[in-house]
DNA sequence: AATGGTACTGACAGCGCTGTCAACTTTGAC
DNA sequence: GTCAAAGTTGACAGCGCTGTCAGTACCATT
């Protein structure tokens, strides 16, 4: 027997077609004893709307897409970052019965932006989610929004409040990471920068001369390396900086791939953490748990911030309520065992 | 402007809206001057077809559903596993133009089966993917398959030869390993079960026992321990084993993240690996290759498992070959530091 | 009781494509 | 040149829902 259609529904409730639609898609301006009948027809014929009717009738899928860029060639995938991402948007698609589409991609491949407007005008999400770094991206942004698909950047780093967002406090809380180093008695705190496309992670490096300054300490260009965000690269940078003139006696990077670099370096070198150095990273990845010693870094509320994303799209699509145009979720310092007073 | 629609271009190229749907879809029996025509007016338009309207048409989506259980409770997000599972399954999509659904579970939850059956029924997706342990359960198999959508198992560690699937050699390679074990020259070599559920898992144990028959070594219970996957039963089980009055001098556990819960309880009872303790684990996750020292593992072809499941799903639309039911994809034995030779 | 406003409901016309089936054209064997 | 088989094409009828808009019922005022 072939599914019940939404004229069985309207024929056994005694009603028009349109009203169980209005009754389905929780319309306001439908009569209480109208909507009970129709629910009774509905749950006795165990009625499932179809979404594809849905879909072609309304314009728009019941779906989230996830864009990211496929972080496999210059992030470890152990870092979670992606799980993480997903988990939250998973978490909000789940409460409002979406379902999630997830769409890595390379912001360097050649046909991106016509590989994001198929995507978009083929799927018709509900909405997108787009990733840092590909959110600081205008060309990128562009495209989805031109295609009037609703959006919702994450960690855009840099907000030009055209376009809603939400983000982390990594300049601040980054300035306070800088602070706590200071507070344990160091003077030489060393800095590794991130990929200089990825705004968030670049405003890490505000935050450390922040916290450097609030903290009556000297900056120098001495202290810091550039890194890419990858394992090898904060090994390249711990070499760089422990090797040099001026040694630092803390460094702190601006991911947690890059701290995990360090350690091994300083592991290497024979270094003992925490004892000669301190190491701090950024992201709270699984991996800073799992290394020895355990590393202290911030903690990244990056499946809170999927999910609050995952919500707005949704919500948007209920009222066309637009709110704050970028909502911050704080980040957090988690102390572990890879920072101590300096010796002596 | 709005866009191209089919009939628009049938219009422009002087043919029917079914040829044009013919050209699109790559069907047979279209004389190669009309494709070319079609064609033609196709780029002129720069028509791309609406998918709503195909899905609604045909009551099946270009989508490929992969589910799986959620590991984040008993799995360390680090692991990769999820990663590579859609890394694989997007390489696929990717080539094929089609998108990547994925839909994450407990299979302990009361209403997965009920979760389920909405899935498929909401989205028809092209094809399901699912991954072990629920291909191995089979009210979950029952429940996708009932609904008409095609599906393959990755990993069923069983199968009934009922549904396709892609599977590894786990209990081959598992007695590969053992056997490579006693060549170094252990007598005593343990075993980590894994999570009895986990049929695949539970393969490896057999290849265990095959390995070790193989080598004219006796089978012993006392070397034997149950874990479930996780890292903390991995330090429970290494505490049993390593206290136990039958020391092994070699720890053979049925995935990687049990291996790296011995290593770290190693690491704290200061016993050294590999001089006094080998260790191999199975799944080659990335944390294999950070942990020092690095550990001896099984490469498990997750990402090309996944890619070939996606694969027969596309190709079992196009044509109706339903070719080999179970195919199997070998693993491979990683040799790393922390096996070596015994003691003495 | 008349008035105007708001709440509720339904008729209708597609959304843009594909499955089915019948009709027509070409091919190749005799 | 004939005929069956195979190749090629198009007409048609939806797929099952929602947006629009107009109409009806109800309510609170005057």
């Amino acid at each position: 027997m072939r599914n019940a259609t939404i004229d069985d529904v309207a024929r056994l409730a005694g009603v028009s077609p349109k009203t169980v639609s209005r009754v389905v898609n929780l319309e306001p301006n439908v009569r209480q004893s109208t909507r009970e009948k129709v629910e009774g027809a509905i749950a006795a014929l165990n009625y499932r709307p179809n979404q594809f009717a849905r879909n072609l009738a309304s314009q728009r899928s019941r779906l989230i897409g996830l864009v990211y860029d496929d972080p496999s060639a210059y992030e470890a995938p152990s870092s979670g970052y992606v799980i993480r991402l997903q988990q939250g948007v998973l978490q909000a698609c789940k409460a409002a019965n979406y379902e999630l589409l997830i769409h890595p991609c390379r912001y360097s491949s050649r046909g991106i932006v016509a590989e994001l407007k198929a995507l978009v005008e083929q799927i018709r999400p509900t909405g997108i989610i787009l990733a840092a770094p590909l959110s600081n991206m205008p060309r990128i942004v562009k495209a989805i929004q031109d295609s009037g698909t609703p959006l919702v950047k994450l960690s855009p780093g840099q907000e030009n409040g055209k376009q809603p967002a939400v983000a982390t406090n990594d300049r601040e809380i980054s300035a306070e990471m800088t602070r706590y180093l200071a507070s344990l008695g160091h003077r030489k705190i060393a800095f590794i920068r991130g990929h200089p496309q990825h705004k968030a992670v670049c405003n890490r490096y505000l935050g450390y001369k922040d916290g450097l300054r609030a903290s009556g300490l000297r900056f120098s260009e001495n202290l810091v390396a550039q890194g890419d965000n990858s394992v090898g690269s904060g090994e390249r940078c711990a070499i760089q900086l422990l090797k040099g003139k001026h040694v630092p006696t803390a460094i702190f990077a601006a991911n947690d791939d890059m701290a995990a670099g360090v350690m091994r370096v300083a592991a290497k070198l024979g270094i003992r953490v925490p004892g000669e150095l301190s190491v701090a990273g950024c992201d709270d990845i699984s991996l800073a748990r799992q290394i020895h010693p355990t590393l202290t870094t911030i903690r990244q509320p990056l499946a809170a911030m999927a999910e609050r994303a995952a919500m707005r799209l949704i919500d948007n699509s209920r009222r066309d309520s637009e709110r704050a145009r970028v909502e911050v979720v704080p980040g957090q310092i988690e102390i572990r065992e890879s920072t101590a007073p300096p010796a002596r």
